[in-house]
DNA sequence: TGTACATCAGTGAACGCGCGTTCACTGATGTAC
DNA sequence: TGTACATCAGTGAACGCGCGTTCACTGATGTAC
């Protein structure tokens, strides 16, 4: 190991020291500016300052690298959550407090989404189920993947009495639908010109229509 | 003009008689297989039995039959959305009737999702917007595009007093956000495992939380 | 009705590009003695 | 502490592939006379 580990470009040492991670983070750049499409193996060897077949003795193939960074793009969705989350004051009034928790895991998704569009629909290029596995690599700095903070939000809202316990089952993909709807819209459709106070606006009403929907 | 100007792939004449048809028709079928990557310009002149040049007598660049793709996937959506339209028995109670006309178009909109969700995507690749310039490539039987369709909808629901008129502004985007995701959901996310009757529960019961929350 | 001609739709070869992946190699590293 | 060696991370050249796009061409077509 030495000392310059974490510098991408220029090496002085014949091993790289930690490749893997540094092609992650390559690829996790690239994803981040151009999504899932963008990220290209070649590239991501390019700007780390490595031969393209030094990638496979780190990854399988190219999908493997996506899949890297879809994990990734994941968890960082979770830390926009968390951050909306840890606004939202403890104790105080257990009803508001259950629902502004679901509206902060919205609100999170939704800021997610307009700031880093890229790793925004990375995140959803997965090959297997978002919420399988709860896999640590999509994980938040608490340890919950994006399904689960929501699922946690969800639950406190039937502890809280908002939510009636029989409407509890399928309530994630209710909400989700909503909220990844409008993501959607605002990045990629017809949305797509609104600007940050629109679309707070339009997540505000969207996340009204959720509760009284739900 | 010869006669045999519909049948794409064997061709007696030198002339080919509607190559841009059929270069939109091969198009949407790769569309139809694999999204809007998968119109790709040559394979599409391949399948036309024809010089990949000879597109571009037609189409300025791929992006030019791309669009024509989309437009046709938007008019193709905008189909199966008043298919569902006709099946909502005209007179009765007209609250009702405002009522399930929302809610076809709804259904529509996930069941065209569903059946053709290579389709589906690439109606939502344009390069400019789904509900600017009312095009006629763009629309249905009635010469209604998808958003249109949802407007007059939501319209309808205004007039009989379902829904307040000061909740009608971009109740539009409310709605479509909400179905929009959960298709999103059904065809490329977490929920793509469930079959038909689950689907459809699922559209039922977002459906429900739309009525409610709007 | 017959002929000369202009038009322009489709041809075919070629271009440069960048991709993912393979393979025999080389040389820095950590370890066993 | 010093040395020989096995390991294996990264090299560099090459592969085949398919793409979008260009260009000078050719020959079927419709039209003007």
């Amino acid at each position: 190991m030495t000392s310059t580990e974490t510098s991408p470009p220029k090496r002085d040492t014949y091993r790289h020291g930690n490749l893997h991670r540094a092609l992650l983070e390559a690829g996790t750049e690239l994803a981040r500016g151009g999504g899932p499409d963008a990220v290209v193996l070649r590239e991501a060897t390019r700007r780390v300052g490595v031969a393209p077949s030094a990638a496979y003795r780190h990854f399988a193939d190219r999908r493997a690298l996506l899949d890297a960074v879809c994990s990734a793009a994941q968890a960082a969705l979770a830390v926009a959550m968390e951050e909306e989350l840890a606004g939202v004051q403890r104790g105080g009034d257990p009803v508001n407090s259950a629902r502004a928790r679901l509206r902060a895991v919205g609100t999170g998704y939704l800021r997610f989404a307009q700031e880093e569009p890229g790793l925004f629909r990375t995140a959803f290029s997965a090959s297997d189920n978002l919420q399988s596995a709860a896999s640590t690599a999509r994980a938040g700095q608490g340890g919950l993947t994006p399904f689960q903070l929501l699922s946690a939000a969800l639950d406190g809202l039937v502890e809280a009495g908002v939510l009636p316990r029989e409407r509890r089952p399928g309530a994630e993909f209710l909400s989700w639908s909503a909220v990844h709807g409008l993501a959607m819209l605002l990045i990629d459709g017809p949305l797509r010109g609104l600007d940050r106070a629109q679309a707070q606006d339009a997540g505000r009403r969207l996340l009204d229509m959720v509760e009284r929907g739900l």
